[in-house]
RNA sequence: GGUCGUUUAGCUCAGCUGGUUAGAGCGCUGCAUUCACAUUGCAGAGGUCAGUGGUUCGAGUCCACUAACGACCACCA
């Protein structure tokens, strides 16, 4: 005994000390692990938190979740590595700095100019991450920080340039005039999946052009319709069907325009007045129509939300303005028909919220259906969607894989250039018309690099190679280095929200660089909530800090709070009281360990690993075969993502087995058995990934070597332990009895089992039944099997603990379980003579049917022998 | 409009391919406690598994429909 233990289990005393001792020990850092060359790898990157602010508990718990995966895997023999990092989260992070900026002197980013304002985003860069970095050491996460990478820094740049390069040589990044979401406010444009709807009301105007214009349509955007250039109806509309093919040439509100009269299904025919006025340059929808009509695309609205010039009196005018006057004008004229409201769904930037204006625009695009010369021919797309469907890609749970297939089939070019100042730049050069890509300016006057920088997802979609080398480590199609060792990864573990923002394009970008899956398995977890269900978020003050969580009950409790009673894909609840109730557990483990720990003697620490000959008594093969079913249900567990269910059997074996029973009978005996020791360190080592602090802390009392790295061999399979059970009850029945004051005088009480099984001492059981005064024993071997093996008197009080069986009990008992089965059996029966059944079934259903019916067999002639005996 | 999820004890949730008496934690009730642990122990109460119908020898589990709640996607010009 190295150190004693201290009452109860002070996390804050430990968790800094220790966290150092791994740190210090180099294992987080599989290259130091000195494992055999063919040890297999077990790769983990860390989905890199945005620096945009401190981690919450959602993060906690991708942390826990991780840790969780990447330490049992250390502790069985796998390379294992985990990487670290954090993302720039390009706009994210420019939108706070400039509210920052604005709230503390009033300035905007242009006031500052693009390097002050880019020092100033630098600075808070620097301080939140140090901040994260800080509060992921805390959860006991073990990351090798020796990798520890950032999406912005060196590398990642040298990698992006790279990436941008070879996509654009394939062919596959271009540069090209498209609608996209523009953000007045960001000035800037979104992908897709960055704009969010908001419902709200909204006002649909119907009204005609002119007064003999034939038709009318509705809107709720007038002032975009001084850019119509054409006019869609469905081509099953009867009413407007003769139309179709006409040019018209009219007069809206004093400015020209000419129409053409198209057929489109996507016209609905029931909205409005079925007729659609085609806007190509501010409406997604209509530019698709315009293209395939060839019609003329005319720009109304510039990015800054303002009519441009040319429109007579709208110019200079913002879009609400512009509105405003030409619905007045509409009812001057008397050509409005209809003024009505309507729900209506408002594209938002998800990031500022305000309105977003659909605009065309000169931008940057990355084509999905490009043929990819290394994908033999394939797009991406074609590549990401194969590696779902073939299931090379596994997802958790396995609902998810039929939305990324969904998202991807319906898939369009993904725009990567921003009109921001925070990201990476893109290495393209211009000079009046000409346009270069390369990574240097080309020779001679007058280029100037492309203002733009890239979408954050471009960066974070390389994530799993380029934090492992690439393109260093990846040439003429060879991998070497860390990529050839670690990549494809096994798991990627993030959270469901996220699939189709960053999953999508890491599978993609990963088969566009390598030709090769990102990562084996994606285990999606599900958002924490707060105690009443609802998100979490700032504006509602319900987040949770988990340093101060962490303060409070320690870290293990923290992770096993969110570890426990959460499934893969959905959302769970948060509350303090589930934190409690982990730290009171954690703090059980620690007097269970001071219980087998104290006064113990350093032979009784060099105990030979097979154990099994020191199980003496019943309990002792009892305990030990217990230990044997839960190691399995824990590792296999835990290699089928089901945490929960591994913690579940390990908090049932640690509490109610070992601490309620084998503890209790422990304590009758005169000398420790070694198999306490023994069991404490299985229980140590198959906690550990859940609580790495207590158990280390323990370990570290009594053991020289570290926790983490300890590997343990499968726990002796123990077989015939299982009648202790029986004593349980029995001793169970006793206690009740007492309780309930049904011992009387005098009276006898039959009760305990310990029968044939004398080596469970009488003793013992009486003590346990809470007897300590007056035991009497019989010898066992003088008493018949019915009769009482120890007779316990208690004042006035005589209780007997049975030698045997009650046999009318265990009868009543057996008869009853026979009958169950003759059901079972008798149903299943009928199933397997059924012709069409056996006839139609595959062959493995028919197999487990059959095992099934083999199984309740055996039980029964089991049961029939019993009932003979 | 489309897709998906959830509904099991007072609360938070497990329950894998249908199979013997539906589980856990917390809470609640009663009792105990100088003994590793009151961050404790023992015992107990509490569920027609959202509803209806179907498949089956057998349904919490599979199918259909309904209801409530939730998420996501698309979009109405």
């Amino acid at each position: 005994m190295k150190n004693e233990l201290a009452k109860t289990y002070d996390s804050s005393l430990f968790e800094d000390s220790i966290y150092t001792k791994w740190e210090k020990s180099g294992f987080f850092n599989p290259d130091l692990s000195n494992l055999p060359d063919d040890a297999p790898s077990y790769t983990v990157i860390l989905p890199p938190p945005n620096i945009t602010a401190k981690l919450h508990i959602g993060h906690s718990a991708m942390l826990a979740i991780e840790d969780l995966m990447v330490r049992f895997h250390r502790q069985n023999g796998y390379r294992t590595l985990w990487v670290p990092g954090t993302d720039h989260a390009a706009i994210a992070t420019q939108n706070m700095v400039e509210k920052k900026l604005m709230a503390e002197t009033g300035k905007t980013r242009h006031d500052l100019g693009h390097e002050a304002f880019l020092r100033e985003v630098d600075t808070f860069v620097e301080n939140t991450q140090a901040t994260i970095l800080k509060q992921t050491r805390k959860m006991g996460a073990s990351l090798d920080w020796s990798r520890l990478a950032f999406t912005l820094d060196d590398k990642r740049q040298k990698a992006v340039k790279r990436m941008f390069l070879d996509m654009h040589r394939e062919g596959v990044i271009y540069r090209g005039e498209r609608i996209v979401n523009w953000c007045p406010r960001c000035q800037s444009t979104l992908a897709d999946d960055e704009v969010e709807h908001k419902e709200q009301k909204a006002k649909l105007y119907t009204f005609k052009y002119s007064a003999d214009f034939p038709i009318a349509i509705s809107t709720t955007r007038p002032e975009t319709k001084l850019g119509d250039t054409g006019l869609a109806i469905n081509p099953k509309d009867e009413r407007y069907i003769k139309y179709i093919g006409e040019d018209i040439e009219t007069d809206f509100c004093g400015l020209k325009l000419k129409i053409k009269v198209i057929g489109d299904r996507k016209v609905e025919m029931d909205f409005g007045t079925g007729a659609l006025g085609v806007t190509p340059a501010h409406s997604a929808l209509d530019w698709q129509m315009a293209e395939a009509e060839n019609l003329t695309k005319i720009k109304v609205i510039d990015e800054t939300g303002i009519i441009r010039d040319s429109f007579g009196e709208f110019s200079g005018l913002s879009t609400l303005e512009a509105r405003e006057k030409i619905v007045d004008r509409l009812n001057a004229d008397g050509l409005m028909i209809k003024e009505e409201e309507i729900e209506n769904n408002l594209s938002c930037c998800y990031r500022c919220g305000s309105v977003i204006e659909p605009l065309p625009s000169l931008q940057w695009f990355i084509s999905v259906d490009a043929p990819v010369a290394r994908l033999n021919g394939r797009s991406m797309k074609e590549a990401a969607l194969e590696a779902a469907k073939k299931k090379d890609i596994k997802f958790l749970p396995d609902r998810f894989e039929k939305r990324f297939v969904d998202w991807m089939e319906n898939l369009y070019d993904w725009c990567i250039s921003r009109q921001i100042w925070f990201g990476h730049s893109i290495p393209a050069w211009y000079r009046g018309d000409e346009t270069y890509v390369g990574e240097f300016a080309p020779e001679g006057e007058g280029w100037i690099q492309d203002a733009d920088t890239l979408d954050t997802w471009f960066s974070s979609g390389m994530w799993t190679f380029s934090t492992l080398g690439w393109p260093d480590t990846f040439e003429n199609d060879i991998k070497s280095g860390d990529l050839a060792r670690f990549h494809p990864t096994q798991v990627l573990e993030t959270g469901y929200e996220i699939l189709t923002l960053w999953v999508s394009r890491m599978v993609m970008m990963s088969m566009f660089a390598l030709g090769e899956i990102p990562f084996e398995h994606v285990y999606l977890h599900g958002t924490i909530l707060d105690a009443k269900g609802k998100k979490m978020s700032k504006s509602k003050g319900n987040g949770v800090d988990p340093l101060e969580v962490i303060e409070k009950y320690g870290a293990d409790a923290v992770r096993l709070s969110l570890l426990m009673g959460a499934t893969p894909g959905n959302d769970a609840r948060y509350s303090e009281e589930k934190v409690e109730s982990k730290r009171n557990f954690i703090n059980k483990l620690w007097n269970i360990s001071r219980f087998i720990l104290a006064d113990l003697k350093d032979e009784d620490l060099n105990q030979s690993l097979d154990i099994t000959p020191t199980a003496k008594t019943l309990a002792d093969r009892w305990i030990l075969q217990e230990l044997g079913t839960t190691r399995k249900t824990v590792d296999e567990s835990i290699r089928n993502f089901e945490f929960a269910a591994a913690a579940d059997s390990l908090h049932d074996f640690t509490w109610n087995k070992l601490a309620d029973w084998y503890l209790e009978v422990a304590k009758i005996e005169k000398e420790k058995s070694p198999i306490l020791i023994y069991i404490l360190k299985n229980v140590l080592v198959m906690w550990h990934p859940f609580i790495p602090y207590v158990t280390e802390a323990l370990w570290e009392s009594f053991n020289d070597d570290i926790l983490m790295m300890k590997q343990w061999p499968a726990a002796p399979e123990v077989t015939d332990g299982a009648d202790f059970v029986i004593i349980q009850e029995a001793i169970t029945g006793i206690r009740n009895a007492r309780s309930e004051n049904k011992i009387e005088p005098a009276r006898k009480v039959k009760a305990v089992v310990v029968g044939n099984k004398a080596e469970f001492l009488v003793g013992q059981a009486a003590l346990l039944c809470g007897l300590r005064t007056g035991v009497e024993t019989i010898d066992l071997a003088e008493a018949a099997p019915s009769e009482a093996a120890i007779r316990v008197v208690l004042g006035e009080t005589e209780i007997y603990l049975l030698g045997a069986v009650d046999p009318e009990k265990e009868k009543a008992r057996l008869t009853k379980e026979k009958e169950n089965l003759e059901k079972l059996i008798a149903g299943l029966s009928v199933r397997l003579q059924n012709q069409e059944f056996v006839s139609r079934a595959p062959a493995h259903i028919l197999k487990v049917e059959q095992d099934k019916l083999a199984r309740y067999q055996s039980e029964l002639a089991n049961i029939n022998d019993a009932l003979k005996a």
